[in-house]
DNA sequence: TTGACATATCGAAATATATCGATATATGTA
DNA sequence: TACATATATCGATATATTTCGATATGTCAA
């Protein structure tokens, strides 16, 4: 089980966002293999260096969101939807309705209210 | 629509993501009113200084996660569920099966691989 | 083996974040 | 009004993050 944390933190990013929602959806002309996308295709998108990609690529692939195979010397990546599953189920936790409370207690030690 | 961005932002740090569960499950004795929970046990249960709450309620409530009502003193803050569904469907984008990709067409110009 | 190229890592700078103590603000109570 | 209390804001510090240029590493091709 992978840490929502990391998770979360890796999702946060604009810059990373983007990235996921391009590996969600490639532009034609993209240098991919088999549905995955190449490294480069990611840095010409992104309009961000080489070295901010690879430390962003490297977030993602820590967090778990997205999976890295080095074909000589390209690295393609594509989506684990498991993962994105997983914080999905998180989520979903929030958005399902409230268990009731009592009324109300609202009353600190040594206040009335 | 609220930005993804901060939602997720607001999700990324531990001590917040604790917020929340307390706030979606608030252990028994809480100054709750209404099944709200006072800013004064968000305190208690985080441990973190009441500046630091303010600062993370702060957050959470400018990202939509959360809404905050004042009575009086205090603050109670409930769950916006709705926009946790909003952060789910921007995810179930990428837990879908993704559309297929023509085989391959990896071959940066001016190099075979 | 040598050179070209894709990616990773390093080091540094700028910016953002988390945290707290101190203080300000607002509100209820005596 | 004056005081106590709940929360917000300020200022400061420590740490983390984003970004890049420079350089290292690994891999293919000539």
């Amino acid at each position: 089980m992978l840490e929502l944390d990391r998770i979360f933190k890796a999702l946060s990013d604009p810059a990373r966002m983007k990235i996921l929602e391009f590996l969600r959806a490639p532009s034609e002309g993209c240098c991919t293999f088999g549905g995955q996308i190449c490294a480069c295709d990611v840095e010409r998108i992104s309009g961000l260096s080489q070295a901010t990609v690879s430390h962003h690529m490297k977030l993602l692939v820590d967090a778990g969101l997205v999976a890295a195979v080095k074909r000589g010397r390209w690295m393609h990546y594509t989506l684990r939807q498991d993962v994105f599953s997983q914080a999905m189920s998180w989520l979903a936790t929030f958005a399902r309705a409230p268990q009731e409370h009592a009324p109300s207690t609202c009353a600190p030690i040594a206040t009335t209210q």
